[in-house]
DNA sequence: GAATTGGTCCGGGTTACCTCA
DNA sequence: GTTGAGGTAACCCGGACCAAT
């Protein structure tokens, strides 16, 4: 049972796992398949929930074509300063945590969600997608430090076994070596004496000594 | 049915701004 | 007031996927 956890675990490392995060190919098969977008119960109306996983897909491109042409016409918050540095902007603490909320309940949306959300929060839809991929990327390498750590454990684990297996190798080897001597030396019915059977070599010297 | 093309999304990497010690 | 580090919003690029042709 133990054997079995462990492997499992080594596995999970292995194939990084652990934080859930799943290959764009197999999202991209389950987004078609399975019903996972249920965000309309925090960010649409009720009447306005919206369920992107059948027909309304093609819906949700249209309308982020619109987003995406009313804001360039709008643009609300411009993200050049008038000197054409970058502005950054400050996420509240509210919008922050109705993002990581969000992000709790699914880790991507779909481009109705983001509006939806944008509109909750006051924002651009380009700016909820970068939160979302930028949250993602976030989790993806806190992930990867965690793994780090654990993997970095194993291998000093690994290491002092390693050292101790050699350590008992070594005393099992010297041991034999004894034992064999021993085994390999008979005693001379004459002179009651030690000598090498094997090679017919008296070794009484060393003995002795 | 296979190839091409255009649109979209996402991950990874980077840049630039902001905050704080 | 200055500076360096860390956090992160925003950007860029390439790849994967999909639908239309």
């Amino acid at each position: 049972m133990e054997d079995d956890k462990a492997c499992t675990l080594c596995l999970s490392l292995e194939m990084g796992i652990s934080g859930g995060y799943v290959p764009k190919k197999d999202k991209q098969k389950v987004h078609k398949s399975v019903p996972c977008l249920d965000l309309s119960f925090d960010l649409y109306p009720k009447e306005e929930a919206i369920d992107v996983n059948h027909d309304d897909e093609a819906k949700g491109l249209n309308l982020k074509r619109n987003i995406i042409e009313e804001e360039e016409q709008q643009d609300p918050n411009s993200m050049i300063t008038d000197n054409g540095s970058r502005k950054k902007l400050r996420l509240t603490k509210e919008q922050s945590a109705l993002l990581e909320d969000s992000f709790n309940f699914h880790i991507t949306l779909s481009p109705a969600q983001k509006q939806a959300l944008a509109d909750k929060l006051n924002l651009r839809h380009r700016q909820v997608e970068v939160w979302f991929q930028n949250r993602r990327a976030r989790t993806k390498l806190k992930q990867r430090v965690v793994d780090c750590e654990f993997l970095k454990k194993c291998y000093e684990k690994l290491t002092n076994e390693n050292l101790r297996l050699k350590k008992e190798l070594q005393e099992l080897r010297s041991l034999k070596v004894n034992i064999s001597k021993i085994a390999t030396f008979t005693t001379c019915s004459s002179c009651k004496e030690l000598m090498n059977s094997n090679e017919g070599n008296i070794e009484l010297e060393s003995i002795r000594s």
